[in-house]
Formats: C-alpha cells, sequence, structure tokens
DNA sequence: CGTCTATTTGAATGTACTCAAAAGCGGTGG
DNA sequence: CCACCGCTTTTGAGTACATTCAAATAGACG
C-alpha cells in the first residue's frame, strides 16, 4: 500500500521503519473520483498530496476566463498550491482528478510536526524543491526557444502515456496553445 | 559588508552570531568584472553565488545557436546551475556579470559542511526553492497565458530599474521575444 | 574620430489564434 | 439496442501576433 511513498521517500534520504512508521500516522489516505477538485481557487489549500493511484492536473483561469494547466501529477508526483499552502493565504489554482485518484495528504500542521519530528525531511524536501525548480526552468526555456510542434513533441517523450491517460485539449492548454492547433499539427505531422 | 546576507538569511530562519560567523568562514568573496563569466556551460559548476552588488544573468545556447536569458540575478539574489552544482555533472548554462559585481560563493562541499554544522540551513534552503519554484511556476503561466507586450509590462512592474541596468536585447530574449519587436512595442506604446 | 554593437524601422513571412461549422464519441434513457 | 445529448476533436477561412532579413540610425568606447 505504501510501497510507492517509501520508495519515493528514499530517493532522497533514508527513514528507518519507526520514523516510517510516523510519517504514515500523520498523512491521510483519500480517494477522489473523477473530475472532482481537491482544491478550489480562492480558497486556503489546507493539503499537500502525494499520488499513489491516478492523475491530478493543477490549473488556473485566466483573465479572459480559459483554464490553464500548469501541471499534471501521475504516480509518485507530489503536487499542491505552494503558494497558498505554506502561506496559509488563498490561492490562485484548481487541482482537479482526471481519473479516480488515491492520494495520500498532509495537512500543513501536520507537514509542521514531522519536519520537527524527523528533521531530515527538511532535506527531502529541500531537494525535491530544487528539482522541481530545475524542470520548471527547463519548461521557460522551452516556451522561449521551442516552436508548439517541438513542445509537443518533447512533452510526449516525456510522458508517453499521456495521449492515453489526458484529453487533447488538456494537453493543448499545458503547452499553451490552442486545441484547435494542436489537432492541427497533429494531423499535419503523419505527413 | 555581510548585512544583506545576514538580512536575507533571517528572512526564513534565526542564526546566531556564532553560526553566522561559521557561515561566513564557509564562503568567499569575489568580485567579477562586467562580461566575465562565473559559470560556463559545459564544465561542472562549482559554487551558487549570493549577489552582493552588482547583476547578473543565467543564460543558455539553444539549437539555432541563440543566446536565451532564464534568469537575472541582481541584490539578494542567490544563483547557480542548480542542476550541475548539485549533480556536479556538466552543466548547460553560462552565468556572466552584466556589471561589475561581488558575490559570495560557495563551494559544493562548504555548502555539504555548512548543512551538517547548522541544520537550520536544511530549512532555509528549502523554502528558499519553494519560492523560486513558485516564481519559476509564475513564469510559465505568464507565457503561455499572455502576450509580449503584457509580459513586458509585468516585467517592469516587478523590476523597474531593469531598464536602466539591462540592455534591451537582454530584456527581449529573458521575455521570449526577438529585440526589433521589443522595439516595435516600446514605440506603439506611447501612441 | 572611427569602430563595434545596440536599437530602430520597414516589408515580407510564418506561426498560431479566432470563429464557425461539421464530424466523432461516450454515456444515458427510452 | 438505438437515439439523442453533450462534449471533444477536426477542418477551414480569415486574422493577429510575432519573426526574419535587411538597411538605416544611434550610442558607447577606445
Amino acid at each position: 500500500m505504501y510501497e510507492l511513498l517509501k520508495q519515493n521517500l528514499n530517493r532522497h534520504i533514508k527513514l528507518n521503519e519507526e520514523e516510517f512508521g510516523l510519517f504514515l500516522k500523520r498523512l491521510s489516505v483519500k480517494t477522489y473520483l473523477k473530475d472532482s477538485h481537491l482544491i478550489q481557487s480562492g480558497q486556503t489549500c489546507k493539503y499537500t498530496y502525494f499520488v499513489n493511484k491516478g492523475l491530478l492536473r493543477l490549473y488556473d483561469i485566466n483573465k479572459k476566463g480559459y483554464e490553464k494547466n500548469t501541471l499534471f501529477a501521475k504516480e509518485e508526483w507530489w503536487v499542491s498550491d505552494l503558494y497558498s499552502f505554506h502561506s496559509q493565504k488563498p490561492g490562485a489554482y484548481f487541482l482537479q482528478a482526471l481519473e479516480d485518484t488515491e492520494v495520500f495528504q498532509l495537512s500543513k500542521p501536520a507537514m509542521e510536526n514531522l519536519l520537527l519530528e524527523i528533521p531530515k525531511l527538511e532535506r527531502f524536501w529541500r531537494i525535491l524543491h530544487i528539482n522541481a525548480f530545475i524542470a520548471q526552468q527547463e519548461r521557460v526555456m522551452d516556451m522561449i526557444a521551442k516552436t508548439a510542434e517541438e513542445r509537443y513533441r518533447d512533452f510526449i517523450e516525456k510522458f508517453p502515456e499521456a495521449e492515453l491517460r489526458i484529453s487533447q485539449r488538456h494537453i493543448a492548454s499545458y503547452l499553451g496553445i490552442t486545441p484547435e492547433f494542436l489537432s492541427k499539427m497533429k494531423s499535419g505531422l503523419k505527413h
């Protein structure tokens, strides 16, 4: 049940059984049905989520009223509205289940307790966020330097099941293009 | 001399005089002349830099041979090629001084020692990187949802001295547009 | 003063968007 | 099991935002 989480923590730190047990005591397991929301814009974000099974999307709604996907979180991803979660102020993002999704959720107080009880976790999240930052920085560079077609190819390469698990309009929104244009691009790629 | 650094550390953690003294012992002060490079693509990044005075730009060169600016680091910013620094593998980024710049540099072993000697620093860098991630995520959303003109206005708002300290072609590259188009935009804004 | 680089301007072009309409697809109820 | 509804994807025409290339102008520095 908790193998994936254990594996994830062990990527950066070593926890003994007692520590891991403590970690488990602080989190709660929850299943969200497809299309339901874990976070709503305007509300203060209560949890950070670890996806054990399923798929989530983090998005916001821009001034023109369009939804824009920020990231997809599949198995073994941590996801939250980090600004809202850490500041405990109302956030701008929505988090929605694209499939029936089982998450392990950690509240802010739970996380703070864990950080005091298992100081190694400071290190774990430090490294996790460094890697997240690096990935996001690359994405900015891709937006600056690559065409929509290159970004699409790269995305599919990094996340091959995306086309099976995510609708085209959500992929288009993530890539920063319109669904119409993605459709035209794909028909063009075959020739 | 070290007031800015002290202030920066104190944003997220409290260090006593002894701990701060230890921090200072681990870093070295260096001044780089305008246009000189602190990091070269292809080499392993030795240091993480704190900008005490001056201005740096982090950039890479894309497939087409163009320089693309990733970020500008002015006073009180930490900057490095994080991938290369933490993995100690060759990196893809260049870091160059846009003004004569005084930095405090911290080598990988120095940082690792500090993290052992002052465990609170794990927390400091964790929070620092969370904030960096949030900022980068916002930048991705801006690239997806905003026009070049909106991105330009926002950039100038967040960094008003930019126009005095950074050449237009570097700003254009940061915004993901050509210098020609930035020029046309600016003349258009006046009418 | 001359050289080198940065900025401006213009014309032609390309990439991606908007709007509209048609086609496809999945689920639901009769 | 078929018909219908709602949503997603495809296709097309016209348009807009931003690029490319070229040339002129302006600025910075030795």
